[in-house]
DNA sequence: TCGCCTACGTA
DNA sequence: CGTACGTAGGCGAT
């Protein structure tokens, strides 16, 4: 939620070093190649314009000016031949930028100055002089440590650090903190340490440690030149012997504040831009992610949200109910439920109707318990909810789903799920919260309006009250689902979530009901094993150790490997050293201490029993497991499952399938069934790419891996070996997780060179893949965000960061996300299919679990041909990709036996 | 009691 | 210095 910040009551002043800001822009963004498609470059304008947007948001400035130095030589020239001489020529990616700047400016209303003679620090030195004066708060932004002679109660520095986006904040104890000397103190000091930015010479010698210490000493400058023959040692000597030259220095290191301007600070007032001007040059420029965010921070300016939401609540009573009903007028109704849902099932106390909008301007909503309902009433509730021809728009309604089912009632006719919608509109988000949606979505409060038509008196009773949140609720949901479908129609989400996730939502609540039959006692057995190997762990570490300690703790062990046994350091995390599993792999080879083998077999034992320790927890009293998927939680469009997590019970090792065999066909079904994708994301890979050589490999019939590997070394597919498949192998999943040549070294346990030569010799043959790896980071950029096969987004704004750690994050994010979404939409599909199928094939057989490319089905007694058979038709024929879908089947009576 | 960190299971 | 998740235990702050 944005939190409120009142208007400052002083004026505040943002002064910007235009040149300064401009220069780290293009620097931190060089990386990042920005240009237009018409080959005019970008770093410095997209840096400085991204900079100027959040500081105007978040410092709210009152008045703003952005100074310039000019071409013409400075008083500083005419004083010092040599000022500047130093300067590298202006590269040529950066010239325009500049103007490009003053464009951006001009359209932003923003005031620029720039005077003949002068710097831009000595403008911003004097209109900071000027606004003290005044009575305003000044705020300076530039990458130049000049200005830190600014700062004072009135007038704090933000100074870019490295990059552009990252500032520190100098007031005067910052600046003190920082260098240890005052905002005053600070051009003495750089006048005696030199400065080789501005050509000005140092002293031999003394540099910023000593420079700093006799400012420290002796106050100021003016008191070090006169006391100059106390200074002991040869650095002493050189400090006499270049008096003049430090004296020199301090001339041109002040700043003036005297420059004549013909402006006054007041005149500087942030004015009012031209929504369509902007709109017009940030489309030259191709800014598609900034302008969003420069209106979005233009939205956050208008005023907030003040008013709640009018509406009418009626409390139905006993007999009400129907008549009510029946009286509502057609359109889509809001509906808000008070229960609590949860493995599987849930309750459900109250409910709100919010009525369509209708011709009439008031609002209107019912709040009903369903705990007070006569048989009439509940027939006719029963009948609304069930009806499809009567639309709703519920937010997250899934859980009401299964409390409603619960209570013997169904739900149709969901024509919105708000929270849905606002997943695939800010898919990067993990939770929406209704209240945060209607502020921002409806500018409103969810909350009631205080002067809600003559209803004061219900405020007065609590049972009242709560009837009236959930109606506002109800309300709140009617209007944003409205909002929303806005919002998503011309951005192509909206089919995504008529066709596939609103339905969807039906089909997870049924998995999550049915869950999945397991066996307690095979469970408690698994548990004591693993416990007692545990145990054995424990009293080994100890006895080799020769001292207790707490394996679980990777600081004691931290403490135990590296400084008692003194073993080699493993790689450096925050807390220290890990102790990871890698880590204690490479020291049991390294040493001869059998330490890290025990402590490698007690974190597997570990493991294994809080799985199954876990999941005995879970086990209902009908003796299954009810997972609860969430569907608006991964940003590439997954489903995650958890409590329990059943998307991750092990399956690499033999110990850890073990834990399959407690997950069991239950009783009046026949067998448990399970399908799998193979390799659905390096089809989609494929399809994507169009790469016609890793077409080919699919569809050669030959095991892809081998097939690829063939392809690169030049060999046939039944020469390959294991050795060159697996290296090939992490090669083609790597390439989908934006893998780099360090990444793909160490995975392979090969030279970073030769791992750059293998990834060369792969994109002679599959050239398309790169190609299109490239094209889809370059695409992301331009439009702010990936898309899947159906269209679901991905925003990164981060791919134009200037911290190359996040820029790159992003990169590999958006060479994933299509791929990995994009398999997630088949599954998503694949479901709704085989789900729609099984019923209109009568069958009882039913579906279970999903893990992103395996389904796992409970198989009624005789429908097993008939069950494998629809569900390999409904896998493979959910999308319709350049290479076949692929899909595997298995089956038996335990996970495990029906895994292949 | 909470949040952060480390660690580790899956696709 | 490979993406996407959820859970658990330790630990220090509260």
């Amino acid at each position: 939620m944005p939190k409120k910040e009142p208007t400052p009551a002083r004026p505040r002043l943002l002064l910007l070093d235009g040149h300064s800001l401009a220069y780290r822009a293009f620097y931190a963004l060089k990386d990042a190649n920005l240009m237009t498609t018409e080959g005019q470059h970008t770093e410095a304008v997209y840096g400085f314009t991204s900079m100027l947007i959040n500081v105007l948001r978040d410092e709210r400035p009152s008045h703003v000016v952005v100074c310039f130095d000019r071409s013409e030589p400075t008083f500083r020239h005419e004083a010092y031949e040599h000022y500047k001489a130093n300067r590298a020529e202006t590269p040529d990616d950066f010239r325009g930028q500049v103007s490009l700047i003053f464009e951006v400016l001009d359209a932003l209303r923003i005031p620029r100055l720039s005077l003949a003679g002068y710097e831009a620090d000595d403008l911003i030195a004097t209109l900071a002089h000027q606004a003290a004066e005044r009575d305003m708060d000044v705020l300076i932004v530039t990458g130049d440590r000049d200005a830190l002679q600014l700062v004072n109660d009135r007038v704090t520095l933000l100074m870019t650090r490295r990059g552009i986006s990252d500032m520190t904040r100098f007031t005067p104890d910052a600046v003190v903190e920082k260098y240890g000397l005052t905002p005053v103190q600070y051009p003495d000091f750089a006048a005696l340490r030199g400065d080789p930015s501005d050509n000005l010479p140092s002293i031999p010698g003394v540099g910023e440690k000593t420079a700093a210490k006799w400012v420290k000493e002796y106050g100021s400058l003016t008191e070090l030149v006169d006391r100059v023959d106390e200074v002991k040692g040869k650095v002493g000597d050189k400090l006499r012997e270049h008096l003049g030259q430090v004296v020199h220095n301090r001339q041109l290191t002040e700043l003036r504040r005297d420059v004549p301007l013909d402006a006054d600070v007041t005149d500087l007032k942030m004015g009012v831009w031209d929504r369509d001007e902007i709109h017009k040059l940030f489309d030259t420029l191709q800014f598609r992610v900034l302008r969003d965010r420069l209106y979005q921070s233009i939205g956050a300016a208008e005023p907030e949200a003040d008013s709640g939401f009018e509406v009418e609540v009626t409390a139905l009573g006993p007999d009400e109910v129907e008549a009510w009903l029946a009286a509502m007028p057609e359109g889509r109704a809001g509906l808000a439920v008070k229960g609590s849902y949860g493995r599987g099932t849930g309750t459900i106390e109250s409910l709100a109707i919010a009525v369509p909008a209708g011709g009439e301007g008031r609002r209107r909503a019912a709040h009903l318990d369903l705990t007070g309902l006569t048989q009439a009433d509940e027939n006719a509730l029963r009948h609304w909810l069930a009806d499809e021809s009567r639309q709703k728009a519920v937010h997250d309604a899934k859980g009401p789903l299964l409390a409603l089912w619960a209570h013997g009632l169904d739900l149709r006719g969901l024509t919105c799920d708000t929270a849905l919608a606002a997943y695939l509109a800010m898919p990067g988000q993990r939770s929406f919260p209704l209240d945060d949606l209607v502020l921002r979505y409806l500018h409103r409060e969810l909350r009631a309006e205080a002067d809600n038509g003559g209803q004061a008196a219900l405020f007065d009773d609590p049972a009242d009250n709560a009837g009236e949140d959930l109606a506002v609720r109800a309300q709140a949901v009617l209007e944003l689902a409205d909002a929303l479908e806005a919002h998503l129609e011309p951005r192509g989400g909206a089919r995504l979530m008529r066709e596939v996730e609103l339905p969807l939502v039906r089909v997870l609540a049924e998995l999550e009901r049915a869950g999945i039959a397991a066996d307690r006692d095979y469970f408690t057995g698994l548990e004591a094993e693993f416990g007692a190997a545990v145990k054995q762990a424990v009293e080994e570490a100890h006895r080799v150790v020769g001292e207790q300690f707490n394996l679980g703790s990777p600081k004691q062990l931290q403490e135990i490997l590296f400084v008692k046994l003194g073993l080699p350091k493993t790689k450096k995390i925050k807390t220290g050293y890990t102790t990871d599993a890698d880590a204690l792999a490479t020291l049991a080879t390294q040493t001869d201490n059998e330490l890290p083998t025990i402590l490698l077999r007690h974190r597997d034992q570990t493991k294994l029993r809080t799985t199954v320790e876990g999941l005995i927890k879970e086990v209902g009293d009908d003796g299954r497991i009810h997972t609860t998927y969430n569907q608006i939680i991964a940003a590439t469009g997954r489903l995650s499952s958890e409590k329990p997590n059943l998307q991750n019970i092990p399956i690499r090792t033999a110990e850890g399938r073990r834990i399959r065999q407690g997950f069991v066909v239950g009783e009046g079904y026949e067998t448990l069934l399970t399908a799998d994708y193979s390799q659905i994301e390096l089809r989609i890979m494929a399809h994507l790419s169009q790469d016609e050589a890793l077409i080919a490999a699919f569809e050669s019939g030959h095991d892809f891996h081998k097939a690829t590997a063939a392809r690169v070394f030049d060999i046939p597919p039944e020469q390959v070996d294991g050795e060159l498949r697996a290296r090939i192998k992490a090669m083609n999943y790597g390439l989908a997780y934006g893998l780099s040549d360090f990444g793909l070294s160490g995975q392979l346990s090969i030279p970073v060179a030769e791992a750059r030569a293998l990834k060369e010799e792969y994109f002679q043959e599959f050239g398309g893949v790169r190609d299109y790896l490239a094209a889809i980071v370059a695409q992301a950029r331009h439009d702010g965000y990936t898309e899947t096969i159906l269209g679901r987004r991905r925003y990164l704004p981060d791919l134009t960061s200037d911290n190359r750690q996040r820029r790159e994050m992003a990169e590999r994010m958006a060479l994933n996300a299509p791929i990995q979404g994009s398999a997630a939409d088949i599954i998503k599909v694949a479901m709704l299919n085989v789900h729609r199928a099984l019923h209109e094939r009568g069958l009882r057989s039913r579906m279970l679990l999903q893990v992103h490319d395996e389904l796992l089905f409970e198989v009624a007694t005789g429908e097993l041909d008939a069950l494998r058979e629809l569900v390999v038709t409904q896998m493979c024929g959910a999308y319709d990709l350049r290479v076949p879908l692929d899909v595997s089947v298995g089956t038996g009576r335990t996970w495990q036996d029906a895994g292949h």
